[in-house]
DNA sequence: GCTTGTGAAACGTTTCACAGCA
DNA sequence: TGCTGTGAAACGTTTCACAAGC
C-alpha cells in the first residue's frame, strides 16, 4: 500500500469534510487534485487503492467518499488518547479544537513535575494533571490507545518506554528526538523545529533559483541580442 | 536534490547535535543510520548529495558535518520570524524554546480579535500582540522573513495573502488548509489532526498484520503438522 | 581491519494514455 | 461529452556492491 496515498487520503479526506460543509455533492478527480496541487491522475490511483468509489461520468459523491475514507483511516469511531507532558505545547494541545472535530478525545493528562500535577488544564471544566504513577492504571480502565508526547528531548525515549509498558498502541511524538519502540506499536513524530529548519533550505533555494532563472533569461536574451528590459 | 534527503538532512543534524553535547567526535553512517532507522547507504548517498563531509576509514567528524548541514539548510544565521494568531497554539509556539535554539527568533505576534490585541505573550518580558494592519510595517522595518500561520481554518487564505503582501518568505501553516501562494514563497503546513489520522490508520493497520502474522504462522505450523502451541 | 563515495540494479511512485461507461 | 479505473511508460529513490583510501 504506497504510503505517499495514505498520507494524501487524510488531505482528501480534509477538503471533502470542507466540500460537505458547503454542501457539494460531486467532486471530480481534476477538481479535487487542483484543491491540494496533484494532478487528476494521481488522486484516482491513490483513491483506487482502496476500491472503486467513483462514478464513471458524474465524479465522486463527497458524502459516500467521507464515509468510505474515514472508514479506511479508521477514523469512523471516536479514539481515547492521553496527552503526556503539560508544558505549553501539552497544555495547547489539550486545547485544541481540531482533534475533538476529526474523533480524538483526550481524556487524561500526565506529568511528573509536582507544581503541575492536580492543576486542571485545557477548555472547562478542564483536564487533571495525574502524576505519572497513574498511567497504566488509565490506559487500561479508560480505554486509551494512543499517545500524544509532549516532553522535553531528555526524557522522550523514557516516557516513551512507559507508555509502550502500559499498552499504548500509538505514539504522536512532539519531542525533537527519534524513539525506539516494539514492532507492535506505531510511532509519528512532528518536530517544530525541521519543519522550521526545512523552510528555512526551501526559502534559500528558492531564491537561488529565481536568480538563476532570472539571469539565465537575461544572458539568453543578452545572446540573441534582444532587449535587455 | 532529492527531496527526501533535504528532509533527512534536518534530521542528521538533530542526531549529531545531540551527538556534540555527548563530546562525540566522529561517527559512521552505519551509527548515525541506526539512530534513526536508516541503511549506512542511505546516510551516505544523501550528505553525498551536498559534498564529500567524510573521511574513509574514519567516518564523518561530528563538529565538521554540523556547521556544514548548518550551512546547506541556512540555519548558520538566526532567521526573525513572526507570528499570526495568538490563539492556544500561537501562544504555545511563542513560549517554544526549541525554535530560539535553531536560531529562530519569533520577534512579532499579531492578531485581528481586540481582546487579545495589546496583550503580552510568551516568556518574559513577552510579546506585545499587535492589531494586523501593523503587519507590513513590522516585516519590512524588522527584517521579518518567516512567518508562522496559527489562525483557524477559516481565515487561513486570507491572512497567508496579506503575509505574501507584506513580503513574507515562508509560511509554516499550522491551519488545517492548503493555501495557495505565489511561487516566490514557500509554504509548509503542518496539520496536527492529520498526524493523528495517520496514527489511527497505522494503528488499525499493524493490528491487522500481526493477527495476519500469527494466522499464518500457526496455518503453516498445521501445514507441516507441527506443535501447534 | 574499517571507512567513504558512487555507478548499477532494484524498487517504488507518478504520469500518461486510453478503454469502458454514464 | 465527461468521467473513472488501469496497464504501461517515465521518473525518482533506495539498495547493492565494490573501488579507493585511511
Amino acid at each position: 500500500m504506497p504510503e505517499p496515498a495514505v498520507r494524501r487520503l487524510s488531505l482528501y479526506l480534509r477538503e471533502l469534510e470542507g466540500l460537505l460543509d458547503r454542501q457539494c455533492e460531486t467532486i471530480s478527480s481534476r477538481q479535487l487534485g487542483s484543491l491540494l496541487n496533484l494532478t487528476d491522475a494521481q488522486v484516482r490511483k491513490d483513491l483506487a487503492c482502496f476500491g472503486q468509489f467513483g462514478h464513471p461520468g458524474v465524479g465522486y459523491r463527497v458524502s459516500e467518499l467521507v464515509v468510505r475514507i474515514r472508514s479506511i483511516l479508521g477514523t469512523d469511531r471516536t479514539w481515547n488518547a492521553l496527552l503526556v507532558g503539560s508544558g505549553h505545547l501539552g497544555r495547547a494541545l489539550l486545547s485544541y479544537r481540531g482533534f475533538a472535530r476529526k474523533g480524538f478525545r483526550l481524556i487524561a493528562a500526565f506529568d511528573n513535575d509536582p507544581t503541575k500535577i492536580n492543576q486542571r488544564v485545557g477548555a472547562e471544566p478542564g483536564i487533571l494533571v495525574e502524576p505519572m504513577d497513574r498511567l497504566p492504571e488509565a490506559v487500561a480502565r479508560r480505554g486509551i490507545e494512543m499517545a500524544i508526547l509532549a516532553v522535553p528531548q531528555s526524557v522522550a525515549q523514557t516516557v516513551a518506554d512507559q507508555l509502550v509498558a502500559a499498552g499504548i498502541k500509538g505514539i504522536l511524538n512532539f519531542a525533537p528526538a527519534s524513539i525506539s519502540v516494539p514492532a507492535h506499536v506505531s510511532v509519528a513524530t512532528v518536530d517544530l523545529a525541521v519543519h522550521l529548519e526545512q523552510l528555512a533550505f526551501r526559502i534559500c533555494t528558492r531564491q537561488v533559483e529565481l536568480e538563476r532563472q532570472t539571469a539565465g533569461k537575461q544572458q539568453g536574451a543578452d545572446a540573441i541580442g534582444g532587449p535587455s528590459r
